[in-house]
DNA sequence: CATCCGTGGGT
DNA sequence: TACCCAAGGAT
């Protein structure tokens, strides 16, 4: 049965393999940066990124050799930033190395690369034989066995049965192949069984509700903090500030911000005395384990008493600061946005 | 092992 | 609308 399901499979994928940049001149490079920038990341959002990356960094060596602010500012939008920071790490060690290491055990070690990201690199650029299990392999292969263990906890038993498919041959276009399937036909709302390569071996079809796997524990409901955002502004410029290298948004130019409390701080916490006032409207974010609403402070100076760690950005070019998406909102809010 | 860490798409 | 979900990793 594992032979025909990757039989199956594979020959699916050569008939329905989705068009991908990444998929174009292949290379360790590519697949490494496709796979960090796809970690928990849709394949639609990562597109545009990556076709801008690899057009001003085409290789290891240009994105060894990037402006940290620049790299930042460039993956500003996409989330998860210690990414961002990890990526040039990453990018300086293998440029240092000379090359990506070709195995799993050596790329776990580099930053950025966990388990998931090394035995995809393996497969995929080296063509190795590695056990890909993301999203999508788990939710294929718990519907492909009727798993009633729900997740996190079926994953070692999830990572066995993948294991237990996975051919010796091709096994990097066995895991595009399930993570196609998994984002195209193995949906998690809806299922298109009728489309699937793999349903005469799949449990889940036969046992008529395939939708209920994977099992997961529900979440818990999501805290409501809150925080105002600051917009100073002198002579057509916006006074913007670096975010610490750590936690939310870590690395990331800002506007100010004091930190995120259980209720309105108002103006506590302003990065200098002024006239500060509260604008009508505030923006709301969500983020993966709260939610948060800002009230926005606005003030208009001739010039600030005392010292200010930030610097001064020209409004009409805030769209090219790289803010993350909190602080994008903040700006349209106000109109300066765009 | 549990938390923390973004954002946009889909329903 | 509110929620789930996504080519996970670091601590």
């Amino acid at each position: 049965m594992p032979d025909n399901i990757s039989a199956a499979l594979l020959s699916w994928y050569d008939a329905n393999a989705r068009t991908l940049p990444w998929r174009s001149a292949p290379g360790p490079y590519r697949t490494w940066l496709s796979e960090v920038m796809l970690q928990q990341t849709q394949v639609a959002t990562v597109i545009p990124y990556f076709e801008r990356f690899t057009a001003r960094w085409p290789d290891f060596e240009s994105l060894a050799a990037a402006d940290d602010a620049d790299l930042m500012s460039a993956w500003a939008g996409l989330g998860y930033y210690a990414r961002a920071r990890n990526l040039l790490a990453c990018a300086r060690e293998v440029a240092q190395r000379g090359a990506l290491p070709d195995s799993e055990a050596e790329l776990r070690t580099l930053p950025g690369i966990g388990g998931y990201t090394a035995a995809a690199i393996a497969a995929i650029a080296f063509g190795r034989r590695a056990v890909v299990v993301d999203a999508n392999v788990e939710r294929v292969v718990a519907r492909l066995f009727a798993l009633e263990e729900a997740l996190p906890g079926a994953k070692p038993r999830i990572h066995a049965l993948a294991d237990s498919i996975t051919p010796q041959e091709r096994a990097g276009d066995f895991a595009q192949a399930m993570m196609d399937l998994g984002a195209t036909v193995c949906t998690a709302r809806a299922p298109a069984c009728l489309a699937c390569p793999l349903r005469r071996a799949c449990a889940g079809f036969a046992g008529g509700a395939p939708e209920r796997f994977p099992l997961k524990a529900r979440k818990p409901d999501r805290p409501l903090r809150h925080g105002t955002i600051f917009w100073a502004e002198r002579d057509g410029h916006v006074l913007l500030v670096r975010r610490p290298a750590k936690g939310l948004l870590g690395g990331m130019r800002a506007l100010p911000t004091g930190p995120w409390t259980d209720s309105p701080p108002g103006l506590a916490d302003a990065p200098f005395d002024a006239d500060w006032r509260i604008a009508g409207a505030g923006v709301s974010h969500g983020f993966t384990h709260f939610r948060l609403d800002c009230a926005l402070a606005t003030a208009t100076i001739a010039e600030h008493s005392g010292q200010v760690t930030g610097e001064w950005w020209p409004v009409a070019a805030i769209g090219d600061a790289g803010l993350p998406t909190l602080f994008a909102k903040a700006a349209k809010a106000l109109g300066r946005g765009r």
